[in-house]
DNA sequence: GTCTATATGTAGATAGAC
DNA sequence: GTCTATCTACATATAGAC
């Protein structure tokens, strides 16, 4: 197999078994195990386990701007962008129940680790955040759009956490309702706008 | 020393250092020279690991019932004991931002780990969640008590993590404003009368 | 109740054959 | 590019002296 197939397989398996058992929990042995490869074979394409960890973040990073980008592209409206955000918590309920939010868990670990590449991490948080800001920004926001952006990034992860501890689907989607609510109450003027132009 | 003191040392060590660092993160080499111990010793107190972990638990629920406790004794309304827990964030406020939730973030790790004890750390949410209930269902919302109970404990859980995440204080202090007044709105009328009996 | 010495497994990481 | 064999460090855990 080519070098660069063999290391997004590496990658991607990482990166699973980061999000399902964690970082420190996740050895060579399971990646190599779960790629197919020898441990040995494995230093070949990775010198260190942060090398591994910094792939994974990047590809991360990578396909949280295309997932942006999608939605950027197949939504018309900014409150219809900020809705498919909020929709990830019921689309991905069984994984976040699981194991609770990719990203927060991940930052949340290596935080406690210390670890060089928890601000890496922290900077997955600020796509979102930035994106986020940008969306009600567009709904005439400006003044707070970065402060609603975090407010919504909060309770995405507060859900993902309670929800990952309780495992109660209902309350994920009761949360969604509510966050529903608050858009439209924060944004109701660009809202009742929004309506008349639907996607 | 007594072994019930040492036994004490090393569970409130363990504490701070399963909170600090994660669970599997902290070794017994860690834990015992932390406490002054010699690693052989460890194991005339406890025989694994898993052991020293539900002794932290059982140790955290126990103090936490005791801070509740303390709570329902020094203030009087039921608004005021909910605020009580909220400040939480205020007053923990460097080590949320340096550590995240004690609570939320050893839920998360034990749900990664798959650990025999993630539900009884998920106990520790619950006993928050049912004390809250308990001041919401005093106010007169008996009926949506536990959701707004949840609802709470989704908030606390989302502001810590993005204030691990980004270190940002006044994040922390908007959110918490944004809750009281949320508490406000939600409560009104039994705050309202609440606010003519000061505790 | 505490110590030293040690057993055993597995982690991350390397060397060198093929 | 992949393998086997191996290294060192450190993890949990035990045995037995004091």
């Amino acid at each position: 197999m080519s070098a660069s197939n063999t290391r997004r397989q590496i990658v991607d398996v990482a990166d699973r078994l980061f999000y399902e058992h964690g970082f420190e929990a996740s050895s060579f042995a399971d990646i190599a195990r779960d790629v197919g490869l020898s441990r040995g074979n494995f230093y070949y394409h990775f010198k260190t386990k942060d090398e591994i960890l910094a792939a994974v973040i990047a590809q991360r990073i990578s396909n949280t701007r295309a997932m942006l980008e999608t939605w950027e592209q197949d939504t018309e409206s900014p409150s219809d962008r900020i809705l498919s955000f909020v929709h990830i918590l019921i689309a991905n309920r069984t994984k976040i129940m699981a194991y609770g939010c990719p990203v927060g868990t991940l930052c949340n670990e290596l935080a406690k680790l210390d670890h060089v590449a928890k601000d890496e991490a922290a900077g997955l948080l600020t796509l979102f955040r930035n994106w986020l800001a940008g969306q009600f920004a567009a709904l005439g926001r400006d003044a707070d759009a970065d402060a609603l952006a975090l407010h919504l990034l909060m309770r995405s992860q507060g859900v993902a956490t309670l929800a990952t501890a309780f495992r109660d689907e209902q309350f994920i989607r009761r949360e969604v309702a509510d966050i529903e609510a608050w858009l439209r109450t924060e944004c109701s003027a660009a809202l009742a706008a929004d309506s008349r132009h639907p996607a």
